[in-house]
DNA sequence: CCCAGTAAGATTGTATACGAGATCACAGTA
DNA sequence: TACTGTGATCTCGTATACAATCTTACTGGG
């Protein structure tokens, strides 16, 4: 009776030409606002109960989040949200450097009027979604700034590169992070705006490097909180023999 | 009929758990040694009975592809080989730059005496499929010595994302080369790889920039040598109406 | 009391059937 | 002759049925 339900309610936002972008873009909002947690599992037919179609749409949406690496798809034993291990996520993180310093880089060069003013209603919009409390929200608006950069650096492969590794970066949160303070805090999105505005470009690199710094920073990646080996994890809890 | 016939022969290479990656790598070597050209229409029946699967596993093989935009699947019309325009050609080279100098300086910092051992017997086998006139293969080997970089970068985000950006850059070539060159000379490999032996990052960063700026420097990318505009193409060759 | 083995149930993997939409050929008109 | 409109044919989109595999609960033995 699963953490499922928590799929149906918001209304889709927006492109939505078939039926499994509509299936594609719920599950992925629901990951990217932490209301799923990774490692839940995602039955095939819960989810076509939930959006009334068949499993074949399912499939479908669940091969194009398994091919972003944020489903697992497990032979025969079905899908769950991802869970990053640590070393796959200081794996994420180096990659996710490299592709954003290449995208501001190419946002300030290629920076327009209008698209600005979009970063700017959305670094808005996440302030508002923090300041009242809508948790889920701003953690999907401040991974959208992410990508709107990489839209503003007009380069088709490097966003989806971005959404790739930005939504894994969610859930590698989900997972490590220490505390429950607002990730990207708004603030620093605000001055990297402000940074791109000013045009200069070695500014911006060194305003994201300093973000990303903090993103990281806020993360507990020196051993895995929830580790694999039982043994490691119960050590310390109870002698089993006792003698 | 149909190019398509020429998916068969190649035995499969590597690690095959199910049918639908069999089909996936045959298919995705056709286009990397360039028997499938750009545009192709890729029929799922067809497909089907090439490689005795339903289109079930058809299907899913071509939206892996397509999500490595290898493929180009349109709504209702059916998948078919991409066909880069020029302006996606240079996005890609753009973000292929990007991945590509992270990759190599990862590399060099990675680098062991099994992989570089590794990359040494591939360049090797390249130079042998060019030598012995095995244009297919030779091309095949050299994306897969950059492939091999990633792979020893030891990330695997970066990795998945180099081998859309090379495959992606196998189809350009098909659409741009002038003349028939070998595409990475594999000298220049060669020059790579005793880069990172050196254990030089800028060297080999320099390398591997001045590699790029040749293989692009190969391509005709300042118009659409296959042009939209029919009267454009058709400019000069016949009058239909023979006086 | 705990563990192994087995059988029933549930879930995924694959093929196929049917409907919807696109493509192509052909005819009719300017 | 070129172009537009219409219908037949073909391909894709979706749902569903059946087979294969895994999971789980139960039973029997240690």
């Amino acid at each position: 009776m699963s953490s499922l339900s928590q799929l149906e309610p918001r209304p889709v936002k927006s492109s939505s030409n078939t039926q499994d972008d509509v299936v594609y873009e719920h599950i992925f909002d629901a990951i990217l606002e932490q209301r799923l947690a990774p490692g839940t599992k995602l039955s095939e037919e819960a989810l076509g109960e939930i959006f009334g179609v068949s499993r074949t749409i399912i499939r479908r949406a669940l091969l194009r989040l398994s091919h972003e690496q944020v489903v697992s798809i497990r032979p025969n034993r079905g899908a769950v949200v991802a869970a990053p291990s640590v070393e796959e996520a200081r794996q994420i993180f180096a990659a996710r450097r490299v592709v954003e310093l290449a995208v501001i880089e190419l946002a300030v060069k290629h920076a327009t009027p209008e698209g600005l003013q979009r970063i700017r209603t959305m670094v808005q919009e996440e302030h508002d979604a923090f300041a009242r409390g809508d948790r889920g929200k701003g953690i999907r608006l401040s991974g959208e700034f992410h990508l709107e950069l990489a839209h503003m650096a007009n380069n088709t492969p490097l966003l989806n590169f971005q959404r790739s590794v930005v939504s894994q970066t969610s859930l590698i949160i989900a997972q490590y992070e220490v505390g429950h303070q607002a990730h990207c805090s708004f603030n620093e999105h605000d001055a990297l705006l402000k940074a791109i505005e000013s045009g200069d470009p070695q500014q911006a690199v060194a305003m994201m490097t300093e973000h990303l710094n903090h993103i990281e920073g806020k993360l507990n990646l020196d051993n895995e909180s929830a580790s694999t080996d039982l043994h490691v994890v119960f050590s310390g809890v109870v002698k089993k023999k006792p003698g």
